[in-house]
RNA sequence: GCCGAGGUGGCGGAAUAGGUAGACGCAACGGACUUAAAAUCCGUUGUCCUUUGGGACGUGCGGGUUCGAGUCCCGCCCUCGGUACCA
């Protein structure tokens, strides 16, 4: 007997490969070939290992690396684990056991998940996030940000010694809110008399890694902040239930804001799906309009706002400030006060998403002062409301209940006046008119359209010092701290009079303190400073003297996307102990476009391409890197998903013990309707889901692989539908990518004698043609990642050899290649049956010949007004009138023209011919 | 709410420039082989009507453009991803 062992065959192969290190990318490479860098998204090691879902992309990958070794191509496929991250952090809090063992622990067990799959990964270049060697680097970077500003001139980043040159030498002066301006302009000072905490605060305003004050969702009870999805909407933890506050806390930034112009520009360079990269453009959202100044009556304070639509100026007729906004306080009249101190306590313990949301009740609160229209000097009141946020704009609008819906609804629910300063056309009914049309009732403006409008507004504006044209960005910068133990400490030290010390490169990495106690301290006093869990670290850890000075080290962490920032980098020179990466490597094999194709979940579409992005081009402004982007490609992978089941209390019960009424596994009877679904006797509900944990629907490529070997698992959730769709888990349809292999094999091995059934014979020219049209069809496949026609593709060719006693060679040499990237194992065995010495790992692709694609004759439709109602046989370069002529003369067809008159016909060559009668 | 994606047989899906809807696989049904079962091989299989020939309908719902729409346009419904501290 010899059957299809995929046991044997699947372990010798992976330990052959292992041994000759056939998927090793040397150090040095001929770089005169073209190269490849094909990356996966790398994984969180989690407890729970790999379920089918994760390794959608992994296989996506590692065929499209095996196919592009075929192609002579240097590729490098590497693989890391993000090992930073709360699991490990929560679990060592509530057990005791270090993050780290915890975690090593999860990346052996995931490791050996991977290797069983087959992936050709460069195991040698593996790390993790966590790794000393690696995040080492990450600090390194992140010094980089700290000492980095951005030159608004050249719009880029550089050395923050720069700005200080340029400081020192008095070519800026500083005013009174430690900002930069022209020197000499008035009520400034300069550099030099500013004493040392002062420049730190000058510069602060200026480095892409600063400190700020910013509103977060402080939860004392817990130590930490938290997330909006992790906060109830009765402004409490999901976790613990205690109180949570929004409250300024000091943190640290990125300065991401610098680029938004760059990130939404060069958006143009890449290869991106076009959906995502409108996520990202619209995530930053650049706006022009302008800032308007208003003057308050009766105080100093201007009230600045962001505005769209400065044309409707004229239509201001009241203010709305965020009730988080500065200014509230100091103009909120004593009649006022209460009402605002509660609105102000209620709007912020609601979420943002629910304080965007429309079509609700609009709320808010008149403080009792009033602004002055500066184009008319119209009085109008200043009201709060939850519907302007603080971290947009300038936390402050004016208000055009005229041409803007939100306002509108909010005029009439408190009785606001709503001037229309755009004429409506005559047939308008509704109330809000958004549309272009003739400015009214605004003076200089009247009669000019929305552009020529906004042009003019601005330039009185300006002309007048109360305004000026500007671009508003809805991204905000990026919240870089985390009151964590478990991730990339801070090379950051704080002198006892508040200046920020970095640490000196030479003494990198800041290695993470051994401890115990990984809780952040909690307290009952809202107002109480924050301890993070480092706070409860060694003395010799959190202070160290240098030249006499005691300094005290951050007690924040990194977030866990600093490490997944830029690993792409590493894994060109992972070992490096002297630079994060070598020039020569990082060119050749990043290059002008980046990484060559990315791939990985939508749900990173945003936020950690965009971190990365702004990474890449700071690195990129220093010299670091030679591509403008990081990923020149990529590809949004769609999700595995499945039922699960929830019992009567809502709980989920395991998707894999509940039966049918008839007692059949629910996971076989998953698509029949009529099925009821009991858990242990109880009735169960069923819904439908992303395949994971909390949901108790996860299937293991372990229990898969040891049913049908991974060959088969790889071949089925690639089948499954297009790689960038989200599709149902059915263990049902496994057999039929199981029964692929197994046709496949007895086409090549007699079962019964184990003779190879392949002999070098001349094809048939019928299946030349089912060959070349196959790898035509494969190739074609392969290059636009469509993994699951190329399978459909080999299938019916499989099944085309399936009637013959014999296959010939090239026939056989050809359809393994082409297998291989797909299920390397079994191809690799069936290759060596063929007399081979050595992998197919770098053999050749197979290329198809043009003569044998083309067919002579070609089958057509002919259409009556549009339906089909035959089918005709013709020459492929049959002239039209030929073939109208078939078309009209075929038995099926001509009935439907007698007694009728032909009007028109089309003819669309190789195509359709369609006959329009009457 | 906002931004983005999707909805095709009993199920997963195919149809790359608007041109024969349902490739390929699963399930189901019929047959061959077998003492039997499994495995394997051959065949049928969108729905409805029809004696055969065939006909009508059919890509979430309602409209539209076109000789022709799964594909393009307008309006709706539902599902999924993101919404900045899950990453």
């Amino acid at each position: 007997m010899s059957s299809y062992a995929f046991n044997e065959i699947e372990k010798k192969w992976q330990d052959h490969w292992e041994e000759n290190k056939t998927f090793r990318t040397p150090d040095e490479v001929d770089t005169s070939k073209p190269k490849f860098y094909v990356l996966d998204m790398f994984p969180y090691p989690s407890g729970v290992g790999l379920h089918v879902g994760h390794p959608l992309g992994y296989i996506a990958t590692d065929i499209v690396a095996r196919y592009k070794r075929m192609l002579d191509t240097n590729v490098l496929h590497p693989m890391g684990f993000d090992a930073f991250g709360l699991p490990a952090e929560q679990y060592a809090v509530e057990h005791g056991v270090h993050p780290r063992i915890t975690t090593d622990k999860n990346i052996q067990n995931m490791l050996r998940q991977l290797k069983r799959l087959g992936l050709s990964y460069d195991w040698d270049r593996m790390f993790s996030t966590t790794d000393t060697d690696y995040y080492k680097w990450t600090q390194w970077i992140f010094l980089k940000l700290f000492n980095s500003y951005f030159d608004e001139q050249d719009q880029k980043a550089k050395p923050i010694s720069e700005l200080i040159q340029a400081l020192t030498s008095g070519t800026y002066a500083i005013d009174g809110e430690f900002k930069i301006i022209a020197p000499n302009a008035e009520g400034s000072r300069s550099w030099n008399e500013l004493d040392e905490k002062e420049q730190d605060q000058v510069l602060a305003n200026y480095r892409l890694a600063y400190m700020a004050e910013v509103p977060v969702n402080w939860c004392p009870g817990l130590g930490t902040v938290l997330a909006n999805e992790e906060v109830t909407n009765e402004g409490r933890s999901e976790r613990g239930n205690f109180p949570v506050f929004k409250r300024p806390l000091r943190q640290w930034m990125m300065r991401i804001t610098a680029f938004a112009d760059r990130l939404i520009d060069e958006l143009d360079d890449v290869e991106w799906p076009e959906p995502v990269k409108m996520m990202q453009r619209n995530w930053i959202g650049r706006s022009k309009g302008a800032f308007i100044e208003f003057q308050v009556k009766g105080h100093d304070q201007n009230i600045k706002v962001f505005t769209t639509r400065p044309d409707t100026v004229f239509g201001a007729t009241y203010m709305v400030l965020a009730p988080e906004h500065p200014l509230v306080d100091q103009l909120t009249t004593n009649e006022q006060k209460e009402k605002i101190a509660d609105y102000q306590t209620w709007a912020a313990s609601r979420s943002e998403i629910e304080r965007l949301a429309e079509g609700k009740e609009k709320t808010g609160v008149f403080t009792g002062a009033y602004a002055i229209n500066p184009v008319n000097n119209t009085e109008i009141p200043i009201w709060i409301a939850d519907y302007v946020l603080a971290g947009y704009g300038t936390g402050a609008i004016m208000a055009v209940p005229g041409q803007d819906e939100r306002d509108w609804e909010f005029a009439e629910t408190f009785d606001l006046p709503i001037i229309r300063t755009v004429q409506p056309p005559e047939d308008f009914d509704g109330k809000a008119y958004t549309g272009n049309g003739p400015a009214i009732n605004s003076d200089f403006l009247n009669g000019l359209k929305i552009k020529e409008a906004k042009h003019a507004a601005i330039e009185w504006l300006s002309n007048n010092n109360t305004g000026e044209g500007a671009t508003n960005f809805k991204l905000r910068d990026w919240l870089f701290s985390r009151q964590r133990y478990w991730g990339e400490p801070f090379p950051i030290l704080h002198h006892p009079d508040g200046i920020i010390k970095a640490i000196d490169v030479a003494d990198l990495p800041v290695t993470l303190p051994e401890m115990e106690d990984f809780s952040p301290s909690a307290s009952e006093d809202p107002n109480a400073p924050p301890v993070p869990p480092l706070g409860r670290s060694d003395d010799s850890w959190k202070f160290i003297e240098i030249d006499g000075v005691v300094y005290a080290r951050e007690l924040n962490t990194m977030p866990q996307w600093a490490g997944s920032c830029w690993y792409y980098i590493r894994f060109i020179d992972p070992q490096n102990a002297n630079q994060f990466v070598d020039p020569d490597k990082e060119k050749y094999w990043l290059g002008e476009n980046g990484v060559d194709l990315y791939v990985g979940g939508s749900e990173h579409a945003v936020l950690h391409l965009l971190y990365s992005r702004f990474w890449h081009k700071v690195l990129y402004d220093l010299s670091y890197v030679t591509s403008k982007e990081p990923f020149g490609r990529y590809f949004s992978q769609g999700y595995i998903q499945a039922f699960a089941y929830r019992d009567e209390r809502g709980i989920a019960v395991p998707a894999d013990d509940v039966i049918d009424q008839d007692g059949n596994p629910a996971t076989e009877v998953q698509d029949q309707n009529d099925r009821q679904f009991s858990y242990k006797g109880s009735p169960v509900t069923r819904e439908y889901g992303k395949m994971g944990k909390s949901l108790k629907n996860a299937v293991s490529p372990d229990e898969v692989c040891d049913q049908y070997g991974c060959d088969t698992l790889r071949l089925y959730e690639m089948y499954m539908g297009p790689l960038d769709a989200s599709k149902p888990w059915n263990t049902r349809d496994i057999i039929g990518s199981s029964r692929f292999l197994r046709r496949v094999w007895r086409n090549y091995v007699d079962e019964n004698t184990g003779e190879s059934l392949v002999v070098d014979a001349q094809p048939s020219d019928d299946l030349l043609h089912i060959l070349h049209k196959t790898i035509k069809r494969v190739t074609e496949s392969m290059d636009r990642l469509s993994f699951n026609t190329a399978i459909a593709a080999l299938i019916e060719l499989n099944n085309a050899l399936v009637s013959l006693d014999k296959i010939p060679l090239e026939i056989a040499k050809a359809f393994t290649l082409m297998l291989a990237p797909l299920a390397p194992h079994i191809s690799e065995e069936l290759w060596e049956r063929m007399g081979h010495s050595s992998s197919l790992a770098h053999e050749n692709w197979p290329k198809y010949e043009e003569r044998y694609v083309t067919e002579s004759m070609v089958e057509i439709a002919v259409q009556i007004n549009g339906k089909v109602r035959g089918t005709i046989k013709i020459p492929v370069n049959a002239p039209k009138e030929l073939v109208l002529d078939t078309a009209k003369t075929n038995d099926s067809v001509s009935k439907y023209l007698e007694e009728k008159t032909l009007r028109r016909e089309i003819y669309v060559p190789g195509k359709i011919v369609n006959l329009v009668v009457n």
